[in-house]
RNA sequence: UGCCAUCUUGUUUCCC
């Protein structure tokens, strides 16, 4: 069964949830695990209606162990802004655990309901430190960053996460400042911290300073390639953009439809078209990227040529 | 020196 999970989960992963259901539906046996991989897998991909409804046939709900499965669906609609079905799910569930809390603070939170989250916060019968980096997040989202770094201080103790929760807090209201100051005091810093301050520094044009934290980083995964290809194309500097894509060991999707924004939005929708018909995978994203690229120039008529050709590659427009 | 699952942190999809 451990490996038949995997290998639903690898699916459910990569988005291809057709794949990850049919090993599932001819699967041997599943376990708890296997239902939490697949309702998370549909959740997480925003198809909540077919989560649900293979949540409605799981068996034992009831159980301790099932609160998984609870947990990815209430995450799932509070990421959908369907707070009121998020909330019956946390109403009607039998074992709440504290991952169940957190679910449904942060889909309060994300959708503006500060006061909602901070009450449940307070609410529960404890606290873990997601929970506290929630709430640092939740203040963050909704402009408070002052209260975010109340929250960051009184807090029992503070993992790699909660650092990167603050200092990205400090980035995104452009307090450059405040976030270095936090970066250098940093007890353990991930690939995740340090591509928040290249994203914060190149957002605020500094481009050196950017470009000097990306080089000195000595695990740089593909979303850190994307953010430097970002940086640079977003400052205006096409060339070296395409000099650190060129660069990236793995170009994922990403990196690609970060290529064709920037190519597009300088005027050269061939090179854009070019590098569209190059991505070894499309996303949902990609399709975005192209058709807005050309409707952005006026070629309205291609974008929407583009466009009908969406479903002969098996999209459906959302 | 590789990971079966839920909740918190960085990137591409108006502009910058």
């Amino acid at each position: 069964t451990y490996s038949w999970n995997s290998l639903v989960a690898a699916f459910a992963q990569k988005g291809d949830l057709e794949r990850a259901r049919m090993v599932f539906d001819r699967m041997p046996e599943q376990s708890v695990v296997t239902w939490t991989v697949m309702v998370s897998g549909y959740a997480q991909h925003g198809c909540l209606d077919e989560a649900a409804a293979l949540f409605e046939s799981m068996p034992n709900k009831d159980a301790p162990t099932s609160s998984w499965a609870w947990n990815a669906l209430i995450a799932g609609f509070g990421e959908l802004g369907d707070l009121q079905s998020a909330r019956r799910l946390f109403d009607a569930m039998p074992v709440r655990d504290i991952a169940s809390w957190n679910s449904i603070i942060t889909g309060y939170a994300e959708n503006g309901c500060l006061d909602d989250a901070k009450s449940l916060f307070d609410a529960a019968e404890e606290q873990n430190i997601v929970s506290w980096n929630s709430m640092i997040r939740a203040y963050s989202r909704n402009a408070e960053v002052e209260r975010a770094r109340g929250v960051f201080d009184r807090m029992p103790g503070r993992d790699t996460v909660s650092w990167n929760v603050m200092i990205a807090a400090y980035l995104q209201h452009g307090s450059l400042d405040p976030a270095k100051d936090l970066f250098d005091l940093s007890p353990q810093r991930d690939t995740v911290t340090e591509t928040a301050m290249v994203y914060g520094y190149a957002q605020a044009g500094h481009l050196a300073v950017s470009s000097a934290i990306f080089e000195s980083m000595k695990e740089k995964d593909s979303v850190a390639w994307n953010v430097m290809i970002v940086a640079y194309a977003q400052n205006g500097f096409l060339a070296e953009a395409a000099e650190v894509f060129d660069r990236a060991p793995r170009r994922d999707v990403a990196c690609w439809n970060s290529m064709i924004t920037a190519n597009a939005k300088n005027g050269d929708l061939e090179r854009a078209v070019e590098m569209f018909e190059r991505i070894p995978s499309r996303d949902c994203a990609s399709w975005a990227v192209m058709i807005s690229g050309l409707g952005q120039s006026g070629l309205s008529r291609d974008a929407r040529r583009v466009f009908s050709s969406l479903d002969l590659e098996g999209w459906r427009p959302d």
